[in-house]
DNA sequence: GCCAACGTTGGC
DNA sequence: GCCAACGTTGGC
């Protein structure tokens, strides 16, 4: 069992829809470190949801997978927005997984408050410059962000 | 295989 | 809206 964060633009897809529809699947990943993270995970795995190019860009809940990797064909669709005329129907370059909700922070959990945790220092999320849209996460980073949320909560 | 040009991401 | 950082593309 292993750690994740996934990144989302909460225009585009929130952690609210995220509750209403209670999983979906993660399509429309397009960079290959992403991609290759996402075949890693395994059911079960825990997800922190990120919203990112947002007024408060910061962890928003969590998640979990619960279906692994498999091709992504919206990628097969010329109407799709992350359509790729590259990606082969046989052999498929692009793939997603299934996510399901687990729950809603009581608030968001924003880079400041990420930057001030010194067990957060490593944080791939965190350095300058990273723009991946799937991070793995270790054991103790998982165990502090769930920890600020109930600090949070509470 | 190098690298300049370009497009995208995402915080601010 | 700005722009730094990064990934990808394509000419050579």
């Amino acid at each position: 069992m292993t750690y994740w964060l996934m990144k989302s633009e909460p225009g585009c897809y929130s952690i609210a829809q995220l509750k209403k529809d209670r999983r979906t699947c993660w399509d429309g990943v397009r960079n290959y470190q992403a991609r290759n993270f996402m075949r890693e995970m395994q059911v079960g795995d825990g997800v922190l949801f990120y919203h990112s190019n947002c007024s408060v860009p910061g962890v928003v809940g969590l998640a979990k997978v619960v279906k692994r990797a498999y091709p992504d064909h919206t990628a097969f669709d010329a109407k799709d927005p992350h359509f790729d005329p590259k990606s082969d129907p046989a052999n498929p370059r692009w793939d997603m997984v299934d996510i399901g909700y687990v729950e809603s922070f009581a608030g968001t959990i924003s880079l400041p408050d990420l930057r001030a945790q010194a067990a957060l220092s490593d944080m791939l999320i965190l350095r300058k410059g990273n723009r991946l849209s799937v991070t793995p996460i270790s054991d103790d980073e998982w165990q502090c962000v769930v920890l600020m949320a109930r600090e949070m909560a509470a």
